[in-house]
DNA sequence: CTCCATATATCGTCTGACGATATATATCAT
DNA sequence: ATGATATATATCGTCAGACGATATATGGAG
């Protein structure tokens, strides 16, 4: 059962950027090291990886320049700015207390309910 | 720090069947309950929940029908079904494996990266 | 020479959350 | 009484983000 496209939602940026707090990196590794990570349960899409990529270079959180390897395809490397940090650590900490938040939400509280209306 | 609409996406009908599983309720205290259970973190736009019923109730997950109180405002009671409650137990388990693995994602793995690349 | 893995990129579509807005009733303060 | 506030439901239009489809380029395996 794979992650769905709407539970990823909003995640996608704090997740490329946890790979990026590793060290600078190329769009196709990162795409790989998710899918390991996550043990094959998230595959980005080709086109939401790149998207994010451009949205938040835009907005300031990574920056890009093309690595300078012969071999192979090109690459373009990415790097986490400080901003980038700073909304990742956000990111992170909201991600734990909503988690927290949402779990209760979905068990709906009210253990032993017997409204008949 | 209130719960973001993107970390809501794709939840928001589990957590209204969490609570129509708790008995028929109406859209104003489902809302009011989500919101006293997430202690004030999650407050349902109007348009959200009401727009959820629709969906949800056109997908057969949930029925409707106008409570008698001939008091107040007309309030619409909905009522779960049993592909509600199917959803509802299949979105459950999938949330808690998805968070499992999203907690992951989101601490990056690798400990210790000092690549210089 | 063709197929496949590597690698990046864009276009257009679809879905779901939400701001704005409308409507109606009951209660409470002024 | 009159206007504000809480209760209660509903729709329209907008916006953002994930993704299917598609295009392009390289290098190695068969």
């Amino acid at each position: 059962m794979a992650i769905s496209n709407d539970l990823l939602r909003g995640h996608t940026e704090t997740i490329i950027l946890a790979q990026l707090k590793n060290g600078d990196n190329y769009g196709y590794e990162i795409s790989k090291a998710i899918e390991t990570l996550s043990m094959g349960q998230l595959v980005l899409k080709d086109a939401t990886l790149y998207t994010a990529f451009r949205r938040m270079e835009q907005s300031g959180l990574i920056e890009s320049y093309w690595g300078d390897g012969d071999a192979g395809a090109r690459r373009r490397y990415y790097r986490i700015t400080d901003a980038g940090r700073n909304f990742y650590e956000n990111n992170k900490t909201n991600w734990f207390e909503t988690a927290e938040i949402l779990k209760n939400l979905i068990l709906g509280g009210k253990k032993n309910a017997d409204r008949t209306l």
